[in-house]
DNA sequence: GGACAAATACTCAGATTGAGTATAAGTCCA
DNA sequence: TGGACTTATACTCAATCTGAGTATTTGTCC
């Protein structure tokens, strides 16, 4: 069999309260995807995977994490397989090259935005298509109602994708068969896995917003407390209560004021810069989840 | 450069209050190394695994799942990369075909067992050969404050894994420099990556124990609900509090009574069985890791 | 100088957690 | 046959954490 290593990155950013992740366009001329490398001669992944996107997008890197492996024969081409090391990485959104642009996250996954009226979407349009799929089969309507249910939990974002994917409701599916969706899909498409791997991504940010201050490599160098819960609520998909939010980053001891203040128009705000030292002090930390 | 792709396997089993892998002799007759196989012509890398470890083993997988894709340029020989995906499978433990045998975990990294008096292991042998090796430097310094800390953070077992290396407090590390250790190492080795894997796995099944079912995949058909906090304990290294255990085992309502009682010479406990139903009712499963 | 926007300060009930005490129901052996 | 011993099971309780508010301050912008 024919085998083929790549290395895959979800290159993660967040402008605008909104979650947005880099796609290059494809030779299809039709969906994007995600940027890709054959691996180079670095010692280590990690490090090839930081080479390969400084080259090809010119980001500054903040941060990388291998996410996942994937090696699925190609539904399309037998006799050929791909193994892609997919990679998060997390920056800055800043200007791109040609042939590279932002895509909102929830342009690709519009159900996992929840600050909004997502409720109707899934319930109205969503749930209805899953649940025919379903049919009688306990299983499929367990896991709609474990992926869907209420309280929704944010991080099953490929648990949803994959039955999105399996109840025909997304175009990937068609387009695996070679057939034209006869069918309402949802959200934007992009090229093969990509979307799926996007998801992987997007679970796995959600993941670790909540033990580990990755929101912080998303961030400026100085913040206010309010640019923090828009950015972690962006991510998460959801809104935070103000106060609760507030009170866990200062008994974390996450950041330190600057005593800097900044006005947008209401009563400034203190400036707060990440307390790098933290990482030395303490385990478990991060920016939790629920406190709604 | 030379490339080469494989399977690595963490076979996993509870047995007798000890966690335990599967390890296979090498060629070196020295030390042992995890099942390993070149990638197969399954559908998918899942499937692989789990043929290679039924045709190798012989064993009854229960449940599989990626670990981590190591792909670093070789220590010891330069231009040659073998990228490996490593697997966890947890299995009960049975009868092994020659040639394989079982590892007690914490006979590699006995500095993680805590149900036993490992506290006096590391604070009167590790900590002060880390300090020392630490030095002046803040950033070592946390590292070890972080990983050794109090509260003990049992889920970091490759961060301690690798500081034990960097330090040069494994027989790994002397072994990739081709010399013999002159000062004390702590715990068996393995051949070159295994045991930095094998710490990896651990980490990864201490991680999901708090919200996966994953106990269940390594206990027989019914359990008391002692032998459920033995097994879990096992697996955190941890000593549980036994009220405070089962009050969350039924609030989350992983198990229902057989009917039927065990004796082991005490008052018989009543059998249960794990309702595999609620991964169709419920989002975040699991026992909990704290209530100590 | 008022309308507005956002920050900041407190409060409070209910749930969760860590840690016990007390008692029941078997086995084992002298 | 009846302790001694083991383990199961039933409750209790204080401290803390969480979710959800209300009230007040301090700026900016017309």
């Amino acid at each position: 069999m024919d085998l083929e290593l790549r290395l895959d990155a979800v290159i993660v950013a967040v402008t605008d309260g909104a979650p947005r992740l880099l796609a290059i366009g494809n030779p299809d001329r039709v969906r994007l995807s995600l940027p890709s490398a054959t691996l180079s001669d670095e010692a280590t992944l990690d490090l090839a995977v930081r080479a390969a996107i400084e080259k090809q997008a010119g980001l500054d890197v903040r941060y990388v994490e291998q996410l996942y492996t994937f090696g699925d024969v190609a539904r399309r081409e037998q006799d050929h397989r791909t193994v892609s090391i997919a990679y998060l990485a997390l920056v800055k959104e800043t200007e791109l090259l040609v042939g590279a642009e932002w895509l909102g996250y929830y342009d690709l996954l519009p159900w996992e935005d929840h600050r909004v009226a997502t409720h109707s979407l899934i319930e109205s349009q969503i749930k209805p298509e899953l649940l025919e799929w379903a049919g009688e089969s306990e299983e499929r309507l367990g896991r709609i109602s474990v992926a869907f249910g209420d309280p929704f939990d944010g991080v099953r974002v490929l648990d949803r994708y994959e039955l999105m994917y399996e109840a025909k409701l997304v175009e990937e599916w068609w387009a695996d068969q070679q057939m034209k969706a006869t069918s309402p899909v949802f959200g934007d498409s992009m090229h093969l896995d990509s979307r799926r791997i996007a998801a992987t991504a997007l679970g796995r940010i959600r993941g670790k917003l909540s033990y580990r201050p990755v929101v912080f490599d998303l961030l400026s160098e100085s913040f206010t407390l309010l640019e923090l819960q828009r950015c972690v609520e962006a991510l998460a998909g959801v809104q935070l209560h103000k106060q609760n939010f507030r009170r866990l980053i200062e008994r974390a001891g996450l950041v330190e004021g600057t005593g800097e203040r900044a006005s947008h128009g209401g009563r400034p705000a203190e400036l707060f810069r990440y307390r790098s030292e933290v990482q030395l002090e303490r385990s478990r930390l991060g920016v939790g989840q629920p406190y709604r």
